[in-house]
DNA sequence: GACGCATGTCGAG
DNA sequence: TCGACCTGCGTCT
């Protein structure tokens, strides 16, 4: 599940859910014993997101910084929490229900200062109304890397993640390939734009769909089509799959240990607008 | 029950 | 560039 989107869903559950009152912190796998303990009790002042970070301020300024990584997931659900099963990280619970936490690849307590240096080496994130694309740009723009490792640095553009960064580059033409500093700036305000639609999108629907209405099966004259990770995409794990748009066997290649898909022919270079 | 796989990140070499 | 981290799930025995 965890791309940005996520994130910025489980942020507005967590406002809903715990805002305003004490919340009741423990650890029933016992890794986060500690840390549960300091925040068992609190106020949840704020919850809020910033690329696939989760940043809970609570009244006492600690904030907990949660990054599910790959495995990191949340069951939530109203009251009363069930008896824990598996290895369940932290557990809050409130009057309006509970949050499990499994397998995250950070669960810490930090302090102002350790928020603001993690904050200060994102990039701009799609989905927050204080994003500054040109930030992204300056980066994009004098990189000789290519636009697939780009979009997937958190630093450049933060909450994109593999489907993300596949999915835009297939709507945008683009040949991942290509290198940042060879992207024209219509292009890049093209994919800023799109990431900001789609990943909206993502927190409102809770699932990627990038595909768009005159390429869906029904309106291509297709069978119906499930993806299995739960969405509609063009290409993200549709590697040996014909292409939506053109019918081209979807390309799959591992770039920098992450699987990468892309059509050779919609995103050939100069295949794009 | 073993094994492979995943929408992520960091640090060692 | 590669392994470690870490969990649940699907598939194969």
């Amino acid at each position: 599940m965890p791309e940005g989107h996520t994130t910025h869903r489980l942020a507005a559950v967590h406002r809903d859910m715990f805002r305003g009152r004490p919340v009741t912190a423990t650890s029933p796998q016992g890794r986060f014993d500690d840390g549960a303990g300091r925040v068992d009790g609190r106020v949840l002042d704020e919850a809020e997101a910033h690329g696939k970070h989760l940043l809970l301020r609570f009244d006492d300024d600690q904030v907990l910084h949660v990054h599910l990584g790959i495995y990191g997931r949340y069951a939530l659900g109203p009251p009363p929490a069930p008896a824990p099963t598996g290895a369940v990280r932290l557990r809050l619970t409130g009057s309006a229900g509970y949050a499990d936490l499994r397998g995250p690849n950070a669960c810490e307590l930090l302090g102002p200062g350790e928020v603001k240096a993690l904050r200060d080496r994102l990039g701009p994130d799609p989905l927050r109304a204080d994003a500054d694309p040109e930030a992204a740009w300056r980066r994009i723009s004098r990189s000789r890397t290519s636009m697939a490792v780009l979009l997937m640095d958190q630093t450049v553009v933060a909450g994109p993640g593999n489907i993300y960064r596949a999915e835009v580059l297939f709507r945008a033409g683009i040949d991942p390939s290509l290198p940042g500093r060879e992207l024209a700036r219509d292009q890049w305000d093209a994919v800023w734009a799109d990431l900001v639609t789609l990943m909206a999108d993502g927190v409102r629907v809770g699932r990627i769909d990038t595909v768009r209405p005159e390429h869906t099966p029904e309106a291509m004259g297709r069978p119906p089509r499930v993806d299995d990770h739960g969405g509609e995409v063009y290409v993200y794990r549709r590697a040996g799959q014909p292409c939506l748009v053109c019918s081209t066997e979807v390309m799959t290649r591992q770039l920098a240990a992450r699987n990468l898909f892309w059509c050779s022919t919609c995103q050939g270079r100069g295949a794009s607008s």
